[in-house]
Parts: C-alpha cells; structure tokens; sequence
DNA sequence: ACCCAGGGTCATA
DNA sequence: TATGACCATGGG
C-alpha cells in the first residue's frame, strides 16, 4: 500500500473506534477557550488543563476582555491545577498581548493562515504545536497539528519519518501524503488524541504486537468501557 | 516515593 | 541543529 492509502486506512479505523467519543474543542466551542485549552494542556494531562479551565469558567474570566484585567498572580492562581502555573498565566497574558495589537480575536483568527501562523509563532509562550492547534481548532483554518501522541502512535505503527525528532518533518509528512483538507487534517489529529488517551496508555510503546486495534490486552478492555 | 503528561524557552556546544 | 535544565500540578 502507498503511504497515502496507509494513512487514510489508519483514519478510517480510527474513526470507526471513536467516531462516537466526543472531541472537546468541536465546531462549536468557543474560539478563547480553545486557545486557552492549547496553551494550558502543554506538557500536562488533559484533564489538569481541564480544571483549570473550570476555574476561570467559575471565576469569569474566561474571555478577552474578562482576563486582561487580572493581576499576574491573580491569573496564576486561577490556572494553578494546570501546573507551571506562572509560565502559563505569563503565556496568557503574551497571547492577551498579541490580541490588542491586532485588534481584537477575531482580526487575529482572520489573518490568512502563513501570517496567522507567524504571529502566533512571534508570541512568547507559543510554539509550532500550539500555533497549529490554534489554527486548526480556534481559527478553523486548514493545519495538521503534530503532537507526542502523534509520533508515539505512528512510530509504533511504523508509518512515518519515526527516527525523526523534527517537528517540521512530521508535519510534511502528514500534509503532503494526505489530500489537503483541513477537515480531514483537524479530524485525522482529534481521533489520534481520542485513540491515545484510551488506548495509548505507558506500556503500549513496547509492545511487540500492537496494532492499530490490539493495542495491549489492559488498554483494549478499556476501550469497551 | 517515584514517574510523567497533547510544550516552550533559554543556555550551551 | 541538537541536547539538557527548567517550569510544577495531579494521577498512576
């Protein structure tokens, strides 16, 4: 099989296990929140991300001009379960930067993809990952995001540059063997997360015989739950 | 009592 | 270009 084949086989399959799990940043979540998500989920669980989430929800601050008047410590201590909590409050507030200088959200989520991508690379506390997922999930724009979950994955699978380390590569690799679609893209990336947080769990790196469905005997059984 | 998580920055070579 | 220290909470 050529690697596009390969590629949109492992998609169908995927799609076929989660299809019906639901994604937390769809269609309809709010632009902000997903921002914010992005750069909170850095380097921690979901789930810690998440909680934070819950207490800026709780607290109001949940939006442009509803954080931009916090004081730092203030903001840190809402983002405080995500971990790294002063790095990120100060991340936040390089984005909420970023905002006023462009206007507002949304002339910032409009900028044509290369010039969102490079402001968005400009502001300290974002990187390739969290632009691309900004891109993809806030802007709606077309980018395929390359994550740890990504990589572990498809080496496991043997599909893809897997001795690489580069970020760059990754991403050519999935953009130029995959139609150009960023449906396609932002969905491919939403269902690696999926199957990884289910069935990607510590041991599943070692394991001789996985595939895509097998994963480990533990991780399969979660899967029905 | 460890280990690590959907990264990113900064210093160093 | 590449590697390592650092950030820091919560779950396994």
């Amino acid at each position: 099989m050529n690697p596009a084949d390969r590629l949109l086989t492992v998609f169908r399959e995927l799609d076929e296990m989660h299809a019906w799990r639901q994604w937390h940043w769809d269609r309809d979540t709010d632009p902000f929140e997903v921002i914010v998500g992005s750069i909170l989920v850095q380097n921690t669980q979901w789930t810690n991300a998440e909680a934070a989430i819950e207490q800026l929800k709780a607290a109001g601050a949940l939006s442009v001009d509803t954080m931009a008047p916090l004081e730092a410590d203030a903001l840190a201590e809402l983002v405080r379960p995500s971990g790294q909590f002063r790095q990120k409050a100060k991340k936040l507030r390089a984005f909420l930067d970023l905002v006023e200088e462009q206007g507002s959200l949304r002339d910032l989520l409009w900028l044509p993809t290369p010039d969102l991508r490079s402001a968005l690379l400009g502001t300290w506390g974002i990187g390739e990952e969290t632009a691309d997922a900004i891109i993809a999930y806030a802007a709606h724009q077309p980018a395929f995001v390359i994550d740890a979950y990504t990589r572990r994955l498809f080496a496991r699978l043997g599909i893809g540059p897997v001795g690489s380390t580069s970020y760059a590569v990754w991403q050519r690799f999935f953009t130029e063997t995959l139609p150009i679609d960023g449906e396609l893209w932002g969905r491919f990336h939403a269902l690696i997360v999926l199957h990884c947080k289910f069935l990607c769990r510590k041991a599943a790196p070692n394991c001789a015989e996985c595939t895509l469905k097998t994963c480990c005997p533990a991780s399969t059984a979660a899967l029905k739950a």
